[in-house]
DNA sequence: CTGAAAGCGCTTACAG
DNA sequence: CTGAAAGCGCTTACAG
């Protein structure tokens, strides 16, 4: 810029005008600038200007794992919102290992992002205080961080579990398990959460074991239906039911992000939810913070949708036992079309 | 940092030595200094000092969308690397529209990143050559800028569309259909490459119509054989044959990232390459430029392998009227298991 | 072992 | 309309 100045013949500060397209230029004044900037091939170093500003106009994403396909979507929501703001965005992967969470947060609050979106891992957060304070907005998304006030977007697990087994019952299954693998989990907790609502609601016992199965337990359980709280878990309980000629003995539904229902294939029944949404949701909270929202941390949740794609293959013995389903409960969204995998109990 | 000087009643460059512990200080003096930090909650600037070195250790990687499965693999791929090196990554997607990639190119250049891995649009890329001659290194991926040369990491179409040729004709298979849309995109244009090149070295005829099919034309097409040259299309065919109720008439092979194969199902086979290996070789080209390495643009090439997953649905009788299959030519990797599904033309 | 000065490439705040 | 000076937060190159 100093070069372009002195080849121009006019002070840094007519270059710099010039170049930020700030008014008071004469024309002739102007050419002379932007020729010399042509000459020179200049172009400016945006590092240092946002140096002298304050503000870096960049937010991090921080993920479990970029490559996965669920974190890849939330991640373009996110992109999509930052990109109107014209935001730029760090990215890494955590790996769900919190030493490098924080190696990554703290590198990335060194080169002052103005925010930070982060699906946490189970470590605790406290080294992100002092960088909150310091003005680094941060959103979680995913999950919430332990002991730590701060805006968070989730996806809404229990209201998904009430739905989904809601209307399990309504098909007239009484007998219906879980299987997701670590229950202390947030996603497991908040989905058994949603199952004990719903099994309450409608009055219904719950055997212990029906929420603490596995893939192989499955198999010498009395259960009718099954919840999944992870797409791994939802393609092992199809697996094995269709390993053991048993896949018309046990309706199986799915959680996670839309294409789990495209994954799983037809003929079975997802509650899915958007994660690029989320991404979105996430960002909007950033951003409401970067515009001088100051008030209390906030929680937005989004919500999950019963999804069934694709024909169904049935027994024609296994329909002839089932009954007409009862009338849906109230919170549960009446189908078009009954689905007749889910046969009776 | 200067007012952690004044607290610390030291000059700023023994402060500096401390944050960057650089030799030569008094364990008293560091501990001072030490102490200062904490109270006054100091943290380094990262963009600040980046300014002064020069080099950022940060690179940038667009590709058409950072939400779509295989341009995730891929950046996580880059990111494994980069983060072996301490590197921070850019991420943003282009949605293959030249004007947005070239935006977002230019704008990262702008933050002086010190590398650019890009997967191309159609556009033309002479804007990125003046940022190349200013010094930053330039790796594109997936697919090669129209004249430009720069390193450029691939996928082994050609390689690819000879194996599952050579492939389905030891099968027996003679009539053999591709599927892809555009045949004017880069990945068409290579794989036809490759099938041309096999079809002729069986010393097969091609009959036009064949390399131009739709999925409706497939139905009405005598081909007992069809290579996919996308996801959507290898969805599209198996969807198509199995509506109309001809799924054994045909055999499919879909080209696309290793998960192609688990999302199209059971019994499906797949020319499958790594994205994230494609990352990796796109990011080892980079930083050999960053190490220094100054002599012409190099190509590599990751190879896609054969993949036939799952239980096999053949009818009988077309099972019956297959015949063994013959010796494989030289380049066909001999299956352990001849696929049943691929019956006689 | 420690420090005063200059500078990275830009912008801000003030004069003319 | 244009410019000289100071400064963003750090490091480099040199003295002591």
């Amino acid at each position: 810029m100093k070069d372009v100045a002195y080849q121009a013949g006019v002070a840094l500060k007519t270059v710099s005008r010039v170049v930020n397209g700030e008014p008071g230029v004469t024309p002739e004044t102007a050419n002379r600038v932007l020729g010399a900037i042509q000459e020179l091939g200049f172009r400016r170093n945006d590092s240092a200007r946002l140096l002298r500003t304050g503000r870096t106009t960049t937010i991090g994403f921080i993920s479990d794992n970029w490559g996965d396909r669920e974190h890849a979507a939330l991640g373009r929501g996110v992109e999509e919102v930052a990109r109107e703001r014209g935001f730029l965005i760090f990215a890494g992967s955590t790996d769900r290992d919190p030493a490098r969470e924080k190696q990554l947060a703290l590198s990335l609050c060194a080169r002052r992002i103005d925010g930070l979106i982060i699906v946490p891992t189970q470590g605790d957060h406290d080294y992100l205080l002092s960088e909150i304070e310091a003005g680094i907005a941060t959103v979680f998304a995913l999950r919430p961080p332990l002991r730590l006030a701060a805006d968070v977007a989730l996806v809404d697990e229990r209201g998904a579990a009430r739905t989904a087994i809601a209307d399990l019952i309504a098909h007239g299954h009484r007998r219906i398990g879980y299987l997701g693998g670590d229950r202390a989990s947030y996603r497991s907790a908040e989905l058994l959460h949603g199952y004990d609502a719903a099994m309450a609601a409608a009055g219904l016992a719950v055997d212990e074991a029906w929420t603490r199965l596995t893939p192989e337990r499955l198999l010498n359980s009395t259960v009718t239906a099954v919840l999944c709280g992870s797409r791994e878990y939802a393609a092992l309980a199809l697996r094995t039911l269709a390993t053991a000629g048993r896949s018309r003995e046990v309706s199986v539904v799915g959680f996670g992000d839309f294409d789990l229902a495209e994954y799983l294939g037809l003929g079975v029944t997802v509650m899915a939810y958007d994660s690029a949404e989320l991404g979105r949701a996430a960002a909007d909270l950033l951003f409401a913070r970067l515009d001088g929202y100051t008030g209390p941390p906030r929680q937005v949740h989004v919500k999950a949708r019963l999804v069934s794609i694709g024909s169904v293959d049935v027994s024609p013995a296994h329909l002839a036992r089932a009954p007409s389903p009862g009338a849906p409960s109230p919170d549960v969204p009446s189908p078009d079309v009954p689905s007749p995998r889910r046969g009776q109990p």
